[in-house]
DNA sequence: TCCGTAGTTCAGAAATTCGGAACTGTTGAT
DNA sequence: ATCAACAGTTCCGAATTTCTGAACTACGGA
C-alpha cells in the first residue's frame, strides 16, 4: 500500500475543501469525524443514511478528505484511524469549516463555541 | 432560450453552494461579482486570470452559479446583469459566503463588515 | 430587413466518478 | 510457519459529468 498523503498546512487550497465537502455523503462523514472525540475507523461509518455505502467508495471517500487537508488518517493495527484538523484548519481559513457544517446543520457540540 | 431558473431560498442546497465554488474560475467569477456595486455582465469577466474563459464555458460557469442559488440573472436588452444573493444566503446560511470569498482571499470590501 | 453583439444550446471528446472484484497488509489461531 | 479473517486499498470498466467549438437564438440599431 502506498504511503498516505497529508498535504502540509500551508498547502491547503480552498477549493479542495469545498470539493470535498460538496459532496452530502463526505460531509456527513467528516461531521461525523468532527464530533468523535477519538479518531474513527472507516467501516465504522458505512452505514450513515440509509444505504450502505460499498467500501470501495468509502475508501475514496476518505482519500479525497484526507488529500484536501480535511483529516488526517493513521494506520492502528489492521485499521485506520480518522481524525479532523479542525484546530489547524480554523487558523489557516478562519470560519470555514464551522460556517460548512452549520450550513449542512450538522454542527457538532465541541465546534460550536470559538 | 428557456427562462432561467433562480431557486428559493428555502430551496438552496449547501453542497450546491460549495460545489459551486469549488471551481476556482467560478469563485473568481462570483467574487468579483460581490465586489461589483451594479450587476456584472457575462462577457465583462471573461479574462479574469491569463486564460481567456470560452463563451460557453463562461455561459455555463453562470448557470451553475445561478441554479446554485448564488446569483440572480436578468437578461437587460441584449445582455445579462448578474448580481449576487449574498445578503439572502447569509440569512439561510450564516457566515458561509463570507468565509468561503475569505479563504480564497477574494473578500470584497462590502463584505467584510458583518 | 439585415447586421452585429451577447449569450445559450448542442454534440462529441476528454476527464471524472462509481463500485465490484481482486489484492495488500495486519492480527490471531492452529 | 501456515492459514484464515478482517480492514482497507487498488484496479479497471461502465456510467456520468465536464469542457468547448460550432451552430443557434434573442435583441437592438441602421
Amino acid at each position: 500500500m502506498r504511503p498516505l498523503f497529508h498535504p502540509a498546512l500551508e498547502d491547503i487550497k480552498p477549493e479542495a475543501i469545498l470539493y470535498a465537502l460538496s459532496d452530502p455523503e463526505r460531509a456527513a462523514i467528516y461531521a461525523q469525524l468532527a464530533g468523535a472525540a477519538c479518531g474513527n475507523t472507516c467501516s465504522a461509518l458505512a452505514e450513515l443514511g440509509d444505504r450502505v455505502i460499498p467500501k470501495s467508495s468509502l475508501s475514496n471517500h476518505f482519500k479525497v478528505l484526507r488529500e484536501s487537508g480535511l483529516i488526517v488518517s493513521e494506520r492502528q493495527g489492521v485499521e485506520m484511524r480518522n481524525q479532523t484538523r479542525c484546530a489547524e484548519l480554523d487558523e489557516r481559513f478562519p470560519g470555514l469549516i464551522k460556517a460548512i457544517l452549520t450550513a449542512y446543520g450538522q454542527i457538532p457540540e465541541q465546534l460550536k463555541t470559538g
